[in-house]
DNA sequence: TCATCAATGATATAATATAACGTTCGAGTT
DNA sequence: AACTCGAACGTTATATTATATCATTGATGA
């Protein structure tokens, strides 16, 4: 139960990003399949470097790297293929960075909470539903209807904080 | 306590607007004082506008408003007035919106929530410590140490949810 | 085969934000 | 009052993020 509600994590170092990858799409896949959504090669591709970086992405970083695969690409190119990333919930968009990660739980209805680590630039994908409820209640108190919620959170990851007590420590 | 933690509300038409915008200048002017802050004439024109329009406003909207006062402005001026007016807490950048809003308790320690009427377009602001706590120990729980937050929610606010209602019974 | 509509290609431009350097202004000192 | 210093502001240029628009392609079903 603590970390039921943990959608993506911070990896540690040496994890299988292939693997991790692989996965994420295969169920991003799986799902358009489900809904009769086209997952193109384009979609597909953008997804997958959305990933492979492990990190939010901007949106003229994908394009750079679309052209690095020697495809003609252009700024309406990415951004058409992220509106349909985003809206079909599986790549979410970092308001407080312009930039867009992965979803750790597509295809599953969710609010989605991000810790940004200032450190290493991971974010870590949160889906409690605690948090969101208290949200929808304090606004319901108001008389306010909350639709989408962003919620993002900056610090620092276990991890670096981990690497910077070791460096502090004699 | 019903709503001990609301820092601004949505405002209901009638409301004292020049009353409103006077406290809020009043009250960031006392803080300045306080701090040995420089409130200038430019910071406090800023600061006057975006109460003035009582809705969140873009940059060039307030670049604009300066022409339109007969000022020489170009874009580093109303961004260096933001930067002073965020960074003190004066002002809360919503980040979902790339615009800006007055903040409601100026000076008191808080991370605001904000809840964004899509109809109306107004923004309230919360500063519930309830919320704030229940992300910071729940980034907390995952060994992630919370700096600050950004929570923002969009709706529709009590008074337009009524006036649809209106229109639609008989 | 043709009609159709979604997806993509392609060009242009809008909207938001910052870098860099020069100038002015104001507070404190002499 | 003149001097010094640093913060604020002016000014030009450019970076970064995102969208509008119209043409073309390509898959699907009549």
């Amino acid at each position: 139960m603590t970390d039921g509600n943990v959608l993506s994590g911070f990896k540690p170092g040496g994890h299988d990003h292939e693997a991790c990858i692989a996965a994420a799409l295969d169920s991003v896949s799986a799902v358009c399949r489900e809904r009769g959504l086209r997952l193109t090669p384009l979609r597909r591709r953008v997804l997958e470097l959305i990933w492979r970086r492990h990190m939010p992405s901007g949106a003229y970083d994908l394009l750079d790297a679309l052209r690095s695969d020697g495809r003609r690409a252009d700024p309406p190119t990415v951004y058409r293929a992220l509106d349909f990333l985003v809206e079909n919930g599986f790549v979410h968009r970092l308001e407080s960075l312009s930039a867009y990660v992965g979803c750790g739980g597509p295809g599953r209805e969710h609010d989605g909470q991000f810790l940004i680590c200032r450190s290493c630039g991971q974010v870590a994908e949160l889906g409690d539903p605690a948090i969101s409820a208290i949200i929808r209640e304090k606004a319901h108190a108001l008389g306010f209807r909350a639709g989408g919620q962003t919620v993002e959170v900056t610090g620092t990851c276990g991890e670096c904080r981990g690497r910077a007590e070791g460096r502090h420590a004699s």
